[in-house]
RNA sequence: GCGCCCGUAGCUCAGCUGGAUAGAGUACCUGGCUACGAACCAGGCGGUCGGAGGUUCGAAUCCUCCCGGGCGCGCCA
């Protein structure tokens, strides 16, 4: 409806610059907003603000000029000047009905669009190194990362998502010896625990599951323990391994895919990190010092020069970063997203250096990166740090289990990832209208429920007369709950091109509540059978709607709770 | 000290690339169940948008500075 207005004006401009009374030279852009307020119709431009100095007239002059141009068109019931010159649309009755039509016919494919057209982009997103059980913070990527991939896809991307891990570095050589230590019967406080080693319970079971020669099936690799703990490479490979199908079995727990899982060691054993290297050096953005090998990424924006290798020979993280960089704008994606974690934000300007440096014709500004901040969860209004089998941090499976999937998922992704995001546990097992995902989801079984109950009365709807009927839904919280509908497809779009995905749970929230709302105010049986019809095509849309929004954050629409 | 994020109603948070009188939930107050889901609804109370300048027809939104909180500043990842 918005494009549709929108296209409306572009020609009444053309008019008024054909007509000689606008300079041929202004490229209008026009904006229309939805707005908030009843009396201001229901669609408003300001074109007539931003053009006036262009114009040499006063605002409100020229808005009654673009008015006169505007061809004539059936949506349209009105229009009005107001304010400093604004344009107000008063849609005609049987447009704002019309989107109930549309989502019946659309059905699943209701807010779905091909903005896309087909372009690859990849998500990578949680990216745990296999040194343990995935925490909250991980969760919130998840949630995250998974949400913008369907998405996109649901905007006509072609998506990827992937999964990157280090499985070779001195975090999974310290894993490696927790786990042996473990083995020789050795515990987190005695002395000969290994420095910095990892605590937690898993390491016992990993421990146990090493010397009882386990086999381990995870998405990517399968390993049968050799069960001596003298050997530390059986170990190291086991416990990565072991703990890779962990994640994974959270994972699907969770709901959430990965296409590609990519390991930061075929970066060496394909020679892309000694490819990356020698780039850089022959592009002279390199330098020896204390030993070490520098890129200068100060060169690039970033705020001092980094160590690509140290003074052993060996490689820092940033430049198998960059060299992953390159792999994936090899691979064809023009658009990449980055779901991290805020703590690793320095790496932004640093990767995206180091592609510079290597003047591949890469953008600046790619990739692109979606930082979350801070999980804390809480539970009677203390703040929870610790879990039995992590040790140290709240688990994702600790959340899963206790408050469910579709809670966990609805709360760390309802957020703007920006914001620190507290998870209250208390909140997320109330099976109240204080939990709002309660309530979405309590919306939708309601809605099937009654189609269920009148159905069994013999009082199914019929298209044909709902049609008939619609025109003359115009109560008021039917416009409202009509006008939210219209919305959908904007939202959608907007939290895809923004990678905003908490919109859409806000979204839905709102169109719980303007659907209980309405429904509490016509009971079908008792009121006017001759709308009946059409207010239960309505509640079919509003249901397909809160499916489809569901669909993209990855929680479940119960037919019955 | 430097960089990034945040600061909006008592609380938890929205506020769409600047737009009209700043919204929702919750809490609190007042009303509403012989009804297809009351897991609900109607109304009320509640904010100098952290502070000060600036940009402009217009600023919660953009710029500068300050205050407060979080995160990061390693030849760890």
């Amino acid at each position: 409806m918005k494009d549709h207005i929108s296209r409306l004006i572009q020609q009444a401009l053309q008019a008024l610059i054909s007509a000689g009374t606008l300079p041929a030279d202004v490229e209008p852009q026009v904006q229309i907003d939805r707005t908030r307020d009843r009396d201001h119709g229901d669609l408003a431009s300001n074109i007539a603000l931003t053009l006036a100095k262009r114009a040499g007239m006063p605002p409100r002059e020229l808005a009654a000029l673009i008015c006169g141009a505007l061809p004539d068109d059936a949506t349209i019931e009105r229009t009005e000047i107001a304010g400093p010159g604004f344009i107000n649309f008063f849609l005609s009755a049987d447009s704002s009905q019309a989107v109930v039509v549309d989502i019946l016919r659309q059905r699943e494919a209701f807010g779905r669009s091909d903005a896309g057209q087909g372009r690859k982009v990849q998500v990578e997103f949680v990216s745990a190194n296999p040194t343990g059980p995935l925490h909250v913070g991980h969760g919130r990527g998840a949630a995250v990362g998974d949400s913008l991939c369907r998405l996109l896809a649901a905007t006509g991307w072609d998506v990827a998502s992937e999964f990157y891990y280090n499985d070779a570095g001195a975090q999974i050589d310290n894993l490696a010896l927790s786990v042996q230590a473990r083995c020789r019967g050795v515990g987190p406080d005695d002395d000969a625990w290994p420095q910095d080693g990892y605590r937690g319970d898993y390491i016992v079971d990993l421990a146990a599951a090493y010397l009882r020669g386990d086999r381990v099936d995870a998405e990517d690799r399968h390993v049968t323990a050799a069960g001596d703990a003298g050997d530390l490479e059986s170990i190291r490979s086991f416990a990565v391994a072991w703990l890779r199908r962990e994640q994974d079995l959270d994972l699907k727990a969770f709901g959430v895919h990965f296409d590609v899982y990519f390991l930061e060691s075929s970066l060496y054993r394909d020679g892309e990190v000694e490819q990356t290297v020698q780039r850089l050096v022959d592009n002279g953005h390199c330098y020896e010092q204390d030993g070490a090998l520098w890129l200068r990424t100060t060169a690039f924006g970033d705020d001092k020069d980094r160590v690509m290798r140290k003074r052993d020979g060996s490689y820092t993280y940033f430049l198998p970063d960059v060299a992953y960089h390159l792999n994936k704008w090899r691979r064809g994606f023009e658009r990449v997203i980055n779901e991290q974690g805020a703590d690793h934000h320095s790496t932004v300007t640093r990767v995206r250096a180091g592609l510079q440096a290597l003047r591949q014709g890469i953008p600046e500004g790619w990739p692109d990166y979606v930082l979350h901040q801070m999980v804390t969860v809480t539970r009677d209004g203390a703040e929870v740090k610790l879990s039995k089998r992590a040790g140290s941090y709240v688990t994702l499976r600790d959340l899963i289990d206790e408050v469910g999937r579709d809670a966990t998922r609805y709360f760390l992704v309802a957020r703007a990832p920006s914001s620190q995001l507290t998870f209250d546990i208390d909140l997320a097992l109330s099976q109240s209208n204080d939990n709002p995902v309660y309530y979405i989801q309590y919306a939708h079984a309601r809605i099937c429920s009654v189609m269920r109950k009148l159905s069994e009365q013999g009082l199914d709807w019929d298209a044909e007369r709902a049609t008939d009927q619609l025109h003359r839904l115009q109560e008021e919280h039917e416009t409202a709950l009509l006008r939210r509908l219209d919305r959908y497809p904007e939202v959608v779009a907007g939290a895809a091109r923004d990678s905003e995905p908490h919109t859409v749970a806000t979204y839905l929230r709102e169109l719980a509540g303007d659907f209980h709302t309405w429904y509490n105010a016509h009971k079908m049986l008792v009121e006017d059978a001759s709308l009946r019809d059409a207010r239960l095509a309505l509640s079919e849309a509003v249901r397909q709607v809160i499916a489809n929004g569901l669909d993209l954050l990855g929680v479940s629409a119960p037919r019955e709770m």
